[in-house]
DNA sequence: TTGAAAGCGTTACCAA
DNA sequence: TTGGTAACGCTTTCAA
């Protein structure tokens, strides 16, 4: 990189702004002479002329760049799916919209800051609601837009969320559970959705939908992988089906059973979040909760952009919503059925 | 963003200067007494100021960010955990370095022409290449370090390369066929690997293999959602066992085989490429090449930042080896048997 | 120890 | 239709 603008404009012949005019379109008031204009192009493909993104971004005060801020940003799990689709989604609005998308760890790790508007982003896709002050804060002192993704509405003041109906999406399973005849269900997550927004949110909306139906429900913060399902043979232990935080947690309490030999959903019934392909794979195929990550993700990336054209045309964006809600499918597969006719049915 | 140095400067009664040297450790022959600094650093705090990383980039010569090109992209896949894994590779060597990812669509498409190098990355590594005069072209013109994944030693003059050893891990799969009695062997590759570096390579070696082995081998261009297996039945089609290119062009293949009730192993075999924890959750569970994605990613990546770092301080980077090859394991599962007795066995 | 000035490569504004 | 000048925000060089 060492051919500038004003080396294209010396051996051109012309000035500097002359040559920015044909090769960017810049600059209503300059006229160049298609004669001219012809010459530019030829010398700058000859110096091999490499527009600088850095410094046309500082003048024009626009990056084309996006950040995206994850909540697990130590590593992309290799079975779920829900990585993949997230940024297929995002991907599928930025691409064609010529814009960059950018992972940096700063964001990642000491977002709080507000590192988020050091000029390089002109928004950021947040995928990572935990809501501590310092976030929040951060948030708020941002001078560019942002967008949050798995935030129930009103979580975060004057940022617009893209949520699925939680309260809506966990009646769903709950109800199916209870017309196959379960009176004790447990909700699981891990310990890192334990502290989101989300997990929060969903835990609530499960209690919420239990109580609603009048059965027994408890959240359980597990590690499925340490977790001892010994007493839940025969439908004997405390709960006779989970609901899962998702497919993957889901998956690894499948993979519990069959360590314990607990037959699902003879014994145990199991229900995933998200009923991605992964619920297809497994034995027996997973009942899931679905979750359209991939269209939330794309119509979250829209909505950032259209508040970023309109945040720099100084166009009014209060007709944008706020707050988007999205329903959840259920997908009943092989992973449920009815509670052990041993189980001890105390409602 | 409005707060500038200056502002920080003015509002301390210092210069610019004194507040770049104190924040950042900038000018080692600005010495500040460290009164000035707390000042300093208290009226930065005060005032939100949030250093300008575009205009500190354009500067330095150094944006600390590296540019992604998947020259093939057509999206995230959600069941193949070949991003995911490819990600975590690039991720684990870059976030610890503080380098930010970029993943821009203008170099996934034409990445030809040089834009590689418009000041934005500190170096690119380049997944999944195809070698057009233009993209060689293009690297040849690149002024920042660029490593490739994915293609064979060689491919590219003067560009690092890394990639697995394709011609041994296609002698495994071959040998175990062969030893298992198969004769007539099939390479299966979607429309666009046939066309990158590694799915010819791949290609190639597997004929090789055949050759080798002395049975027949053939490499096939399919699309196995639209394919007719009908005639494979009981094997008597032209192949009796098939090696995809991928986990999830395997996948594809098996769910082919159950649409045509036709069993595998018994009537065909079926082999992946990357024996991925995907491998485990089909029914059967699918024979595979191991390939370890994650390590070449991330020793690629590695590789990318010492040639940033060489290039930078203007160090011989000669000493740094321009080809690493893998060794691919190979694991045997399920989805591979003897041909079925009633193959015409002509060799 | 501190400050002023120049410049990184680009583009908007104004004058010719 | 053209070209000069200034500025985006920062840092290095040189002079005080």
């Amino acid at each position: 990189m060492k051919t500038t603008i004003r080396n294209v404009a010396e051996a051109a012949g012309v000035s500097a702004m002359a040559v920015s005019a044909v090769l960017h379109g810049t600059g209503r008031n300059v006229k160049v002479s298609e004669a001219k204009a012809e010459l530019i192009r030829k010398v700058a493909r000859e110096l091999r002329y490499q527009p600088n993104h850095l410094a046309r971004s500082l003048r024009n005060r626009k990056t084309n760049t996006i950040g995206v801020v994850f909540q697990h940003f130590d590593r992309f799990s290799d079975e779920n799916p829900y990585y993949p689709q997230l940024l297929n989604g995002i991907i599928a609005a930025l691409f064609p919209a010529g814009y960059t998308l950018a992972l940096c760890p700063q964001l990642v790790q000491r977002s709080g800051e507000g590192a988020i508007s050091d000029g390089r982003f002109d928004g950021v896709l947040w995928c990572r609601p935990d809501f501590t002050e310092q976030s929040v804060e951060g948030l708020r002192n941002s001078s560019i837009p942002v967008v949050m993704m798995h935030a129930p509405p009103g979580s975060a003041p004057g940022v617009p969320t893209f949520c699925v109906d939680n309260d809506g999406a966990l009646r769903l399973p709950v109800r199916h559970l209870v017309e196959l005849g379960h009176k004790r269900i447990g909700f699981v997550l891990d310990h890192l959705n334990e502290k989101t927004a989300e997990g929060r949110a969903r835990s609530e909306a499960f209690m919420l939908a239990t109580q609603e139906a009048g059965v027994i429900g408890e959240v359980l913060v597990w590690d499925p992988d340490a977790h001892d399902l010994e007493n839940y043979r025969l439908g004997m232990g405390p709960h006779t089906a989970l609901i899962a935080y998702s497919d993957f947690l889901a998956g690894r309490l499948l993979a519990a059973c069959r360590r314990f030999g607990l037959r699902v959903p003879h014994e145990l019934s199991i229900i995933g979040f998200d009923s991605s392909s992964f619920c297809e794979t497994t034995t027996p195929k997973l009942t899931s909760i679905y979750q359209p990550v991939e269209r939330i993700a794309h119509e979250a990336t829209m909505h950032l952009l259209s508040l970023i054209q309109s945040d720099q045309s100084n166009v009014d964006a209060d007709a944008l919503p706020l707050a988007s809600i999205y329903d959840c499918g259920f997908d009943i597969r092989e992973s449920t059925g009815p509670p052990p006719a041993t189980a001890k049915n105390s409602s």
